[in-house]
DNA sequence: TTGAAAGCGGTACCAG
DNA sequence: CTGGTACCGCTTTCAA
């Protein structure tokens, strides 16, 4: 059901044409009245701005955008909105753009690397000042090639070195190195993990982390003991169940998010284990979820909202490659939010 | 912090006029290859994509609207995307808009008349072809002469008489007497409400259905065990409390949204009651929320995404006045989902 | 099949 | 302080 290119056009609105007809002046003092320019006098201002009133005359955006070169829009690629995490990586861009008296685009690019790139045709055509560009599925090489033609675009959640002063990134690794030492210092040995099961790296890196840091500790991670599965809390109740019927014993898991780790603990609940007593139950994002879940959840503070903030920050203050040279790189780290899903462990 | 018109203006980059004198032909030519136009030859029209390609070519989407005075853009005005309900309602206008070829511009209006009007004035600048508005500040007068302004301008979650086939709103009355039916089925005789501080009209239209379906059954809600708090999960919590501390007996509370519902339950059990053998709790909107809550939440669901997408595609077919003649109404009604948090009442 | 040229609605420079 | 005007990048007649 693809509309090609349909949708009525515009009514005809008054231009700026109209307003200075009507008012006996050229378009040219149409134009100071609007932008506050300097050189009117006070008796046409006041005149013009009358009419411009009394005709609900507002200015074409897009005409002042060719001529200025300059569209005061700021584009955000995410796979979708629904995703709370998503919604607030664009609400914190809009709290920016805000700022700076620019209007949101929005651009969702779904799951695949074809999509992402017509997200970001779609921007670049609209001429957006700063794009903020979550991509997955491109490969590092595309965004490179990307990075050059629109210099002011950034990644978020996306490290590439060649380009990492582009890059506003998270420490999964580190991440995954936290949550080793929180379940460690609970006392736990035996730990399950739930990851995710598509091949971004965000899930290994977070693994690798965790699993270094229990070696660290002489505590080994049974490859029996991580399941993969979609990253959402059916995943998580899957996920769990076969933990659970592989029959390995385990006191902790580690689930890849938030919304996993309300799934393992909907399913281990439902064969009897009791969180935080039986088994803890580590996150990570800390969504509004985690607050909401039952027990609520420990989980990873994922700080996506000032990573965005910077993002579109840094989006907007990157003139051309020549200002790049900076050296500066923009890694973010997780933090620990104890709430109820983890206690220490009770068996010896 | 507000930086006026701050942000370096777009790099130049290639226009169409650089592939035309690249490629030897004119720039008519070179729009119709752009285009798919009819008219060229096949010589022609593969050295110019060549070229396009080479130069990393993209269309200035401005200038085309400027001309073709279609922006090919759709705009919604949303209090902010952090609340998952209107990130839906932004989804759902974004699933219609890639279906017609157009880019979502998001415009958030947070919580006053002022700042709703700026939103909407933004997006009229960008000379949107749809505009889809969620306002609760405005007045009905403002909202009336914005339609006759922007004739493709649709209200979502409103209903105003005048205008009523540009309106797309849920009939929360009806919800309310739903809701009643609801908890009066299960043998509940003493209610208690939990509704939100705001003096927008839907509290107040679900709270006087559901009175007046539990009146009609000879059943009476006490003033005092009204309770109304912000609208989340804290002044749900808090207005419990003061259910509670009023010591007025009942076994069931109806709430006015899911996250207030969570907070009632939450507080419910902090007191040591159990929900729903103790009390029953509905909710009202039927979030993501409503599904990880333990347990899980019954609620009332609101179908915003049907809502949405029925609202953007009314914008788009919206061409003027004229055709505005249609007759039809766009009422939804909420429908309830039976889920863990009400049962039958144990108390005689 | 092609190109020249007239705008679309503004801005900004220059002259008066 | 004001007006005339040359663009901004692209589409679309109209002729050739």
């Amino acid at each position: 059901m693809l509309h090609k290119m349909q949708g009525k056009r515009f009514p005809n609105m008054t231009t700026i044409k109209d307003v200075a007809r009507i008012a006996g002046v050229s378009v040219a003092s149409v134009s100071r009245v609007i932008n506050n320019g300097p050189k009117v006098s006070q008796q046409t201002r006041d005149r013009v701005s009358k009419i411009m009133l009394d005709l609900g005359y507002t200015p074409n955006a897009n005409a002042r955008a060719l001529v200025k070169r300059k569209s005061m829009t700021i584009g955000v690629v995410i796979p979708e909105l629904t995703d709370p995490f998503f919604a607030n990586l664009a609400h914190s861009v809009d709290v920016i753009a805000r700022q700076y008296n620019m209007q949101l685009l929005l651009s969702t690019a779904l799951q695949s690397a074809d999509s992402e790139q017509e997200a970001i045709n779609l921007l670049i055509e609209q001429r957006c000042q700063a794009i903020i560009l979550h991509s997955k599925k491109l490969p590092d090489d595309a965004l490179i090639l990307l990075c050059k033609k629109m210099p002011q675009l950034v990644l978020i959640d996306r490290f590439i070195e060649s380009i990492k002063h582009k890059c506003i990134w998270l420490d999964n690794k580190e991440g995954g190195k936290i949550a080793a030492r929180h379940l460690m210092s609970l006392k736990h040995r035996n730990i399950a993990c739930v990851s995710s099961m598509y091949t971004i790296e965000d899930p290994l890196l977070r693994l690798t982390g965790f699993k270094d840091e229990l070696s660290k500790s002489g505590i080994g991670l049974d490859d029996g003991l991580i399941q993969y599965a979609q990253p959402n809390q059916q995943g998580g109740e899957k996920a769990t169940q076969y933990l659970l019927a592989c029959g390995k014993p385990f006191t902790a898991i580690f689930a890849y998010n938030d919304a996993m780790a309300i799934g393992v603990i909907t399913a281990l609940e439902d064969n009897g284990f009791r969180v935080p007593y039986d088994v803890s139950v580590l996150g990570f994002d800390d969504g509004l979820s985690a607050r909401y879940s039952k027990p609520r959840l420990t989980t990873l503070h994922y700080p996506i909202d000032e990573m965005a903030q910077k993002a579109a920050t840094l989006a907007l203050n990157l003139v051309n490659e020549a200002q790049n040279n900076n050296a500066e790189t923009y890694k973010y780290l997780p933090h620990l939010v104890k709430r109820e899903s983890t206690a220490m462990c009770n068996i010896k």
